[in-house]
DNA sequence: TCCCCTCCTGTACCAGCGGTACAGTATTGT
DNA sequence: ACAATACTGTACCGCTGGTACAGGAGGGGA
């Protein structure tokens, strides 16, 4: 059991950086199995068709996704008492964490897959959905403990106010990629980090 | 010289519906000739290769989303006299604008294509460089009208202010594709707003 | 009227793609 | 030792992007 799963998790890692740099359809599996070291026939022992790699990739993609917010996030949560002053923190490392990055974010895959709809089966897009219902729950809970000790300066909807988390982590990668400018995604994250300080400024100070 | 431009135009209306539903790579010349009613020679006539169309594609949406922000915020800065407040109307009408689109926003081919980089070459790459650096130089212009009139609560650098723009409207079109949420791309511009509001409120009142 | 240019059609062909089918085999855990 | 696991090898299919090239309909200018 073991050496099957090495084989299927190499040729996932082969699979995601090919799909992230070309796109889903852009990415033959011809040239998958050359990368990895494997047959056709290797192939579709591991996954059924294309569109059981597409599945196994992106739930790959959202768990890990999902790990490195529970550490950013949970992290600033133990160094810093305040809601606020931990999400702030928060945003802060995460920009940090992305302007590390050499060549800047390697793409969503997120927004990668629910841009061909039509490509993927209902399935898929049911994980998708999920996914950003994920985003929405955690960013939501966080912005419910902060209205628990802080008054919003702007009466805004607390689901909509998470979602704005993520289109600026997804708008971010798209303006970085489409300006070709790496650290753009790093700025717009700061630039909304500023955008909730405003909006939690205590009234009188 | 006209009836080949009007099959031309006819094939890249076709082709744009084709492409932002199934991606450029999930869009075959073949189902394009189908609908559009000429052979696949006749294709070829038109465009040499697949990555021409894609150039002419681009081209021609970038056109019509500048015409598009042209008319909107044209538009408001007629009715306002106030830079502040015609930006705040202008995004008030592009929200509307866009709740108004029954199945959502269809998608935006910039971020299409820049997910997808190695599919295309250098030029059209450019060509989507271009398009962001457009948006960035309409929006850095409105917000240093706002700057000589009203003093941002925030220290914000102005280029990564404009961009926020693009970010919100990129990203919400990626959550309300994943979300399967139409509205909530409109919403999330208001949420911009609301923040545009905050930014720019006098500071005694 | 003739010719040429634009705008195609038709036919034939190619390699690469996703995918199927199935027989055989080396490695591994029990 | 046995069977399940994890493949390899071979042959094949229809569709896709793309090439090549011959030919023709229709209109505009000389």
């Amino acid at each position: 059991m073991r050496k099957g799963d090495e084989t299927r998790s190499r040729l996932l890692e082969v699979a995601e950086a090919a799909v992230l740099a070309k796109g889903f359809g852009g990415t033959s599996i011809d040239e998958l199995i050359a990368e990895t070291g494997i047959t056709k026939s290797g192939f579709f022992y591991h996954f059924r068709d294309k569109n059981e790699l597409a599945k196994a990739l992106i739930q790959r993609y959202i768990e890990n996704d999902n790990r490195i917010y529970d550490e950013i996030f949970g992290r600033a949560r133990e160094l810093m008492d305040d809601p606020l002053q931990s999400f702030m923190l928060g945003l802060k490392m995460l920009s940090e964490l992305l302007s590390d990055l050499p060549n800047g974010h390697p793409g969503c895959l997120v927004a990668g897959f629910c841009y061909y709809e039509r490509l993927f089966d209902r399935e898929i897009q049911e994980i998708n959905r999920e996914a950003a219902l994920t985003w929405r729950r955690r960013f939501r809970g966080m912005f419910e403990e902060i209205m628990v000790v802080y008054e919003p300066r702007e009466p805004l909807d607390v689901d909509q106010l998470a979602d704005m988390v993520s289109t600026v982590l997804e708008g971010g990668i798209v303006l970085s990629k489409a300006l070709k400018e790496p650290n753009s995604l790093s700025d717009q994250i700061l630039v909304f980090r500023s955008f909730i300080k405003l909006l939690f400024r205590p009234r009188f100070s």
